[in-house]
DNA sequence: TTTAAATACATAATACACTTATGTATTAAT
DNA sequence: ATTAATACATAAGTGTATTATGTATTTAAA
């Protein structure tokens, strides 16, 4: 099963902060392969998405890069910033939160009353 | 905690479809009150939002529609058709499995190996 | 008692984030 | 030699929600 991607609009940035709280500096590329192999292609970040995200992040000041030469091919690494670690630990707590609220909404976890 | 805009995007018609299948039938006003009531605040409901949706949802033949007069004010009530009680179980599906995968990512969840 | 808040619908303009399409170029595999 | 994979990037188009606005009735508060 591959997600509708309206499920998906929304949590990009999360997963990317986090991913790179985990990883210390990762090219974009390799996120997208990271992505998906964790969730057995069941999430597909498109590049299409994903530079504009890294790029928005950046001019955020949440991220900083390096590039560096393989061979003749560039990469470009990204790294949180003081400021992205902060952000990155925010937005996957909002995101917990939020998979609570959803899970009351629709009683997939058991509602007390 | 209100959450991001972001996060609720996509969202919002998981929401509706799962909460007439738990009540027969709602207005659109009861719709946001009942969000609100259960998430207590968290989510809120924009009008501007969920009108729309009613209305694409009942285009899609997922809703059907009954008009009532409260004394001379309009309530319109809508009920999951067939077609719409299918797609609600559908969705509260894809979500569930939605979570999962974003706990993988976001480690929220340990992951074994 | 009149004014504000709550109830109840609706739509239009705007903004935002993602998809789809396209482009360039290098390297590895068939 | 050709295709697939690696690796970046941007532009046009789409979809979904936000914000703003509008109408009207009913209830609560000043």
């Amino acid at each position: 099963m591959i997600f509708s991607s309206e499920l998906i609009k929304g949590t990009l940035k999360t997963i990317v902060l986090k991913l790179l709280a985990e990883n210390k500096k990762m090219y974009g590329y390799e996120i997208t392969q990271t992505v998906k192999e964790i969730t057995k292609d069941r999430i597909q970040l498109t590049e299409g998405a994903l530079y504009p995200t890294l790029h928005a992040l950046e001019a955020d000041g949440l991220l900083t890069t390096e590039t560096e030469y393989i061979g003749k091919r560039v990469r470009k690494y990204y790294s949180l910033s003081p400021k992205g670690k902060t952000k990155a630990k925010e937005r996957v707590n909002e995101f917990a939160e939020f998979i609570e609220t959803m899970q009351d909404l629709l009683a997939i976890k058991p509602k007390l009353a």
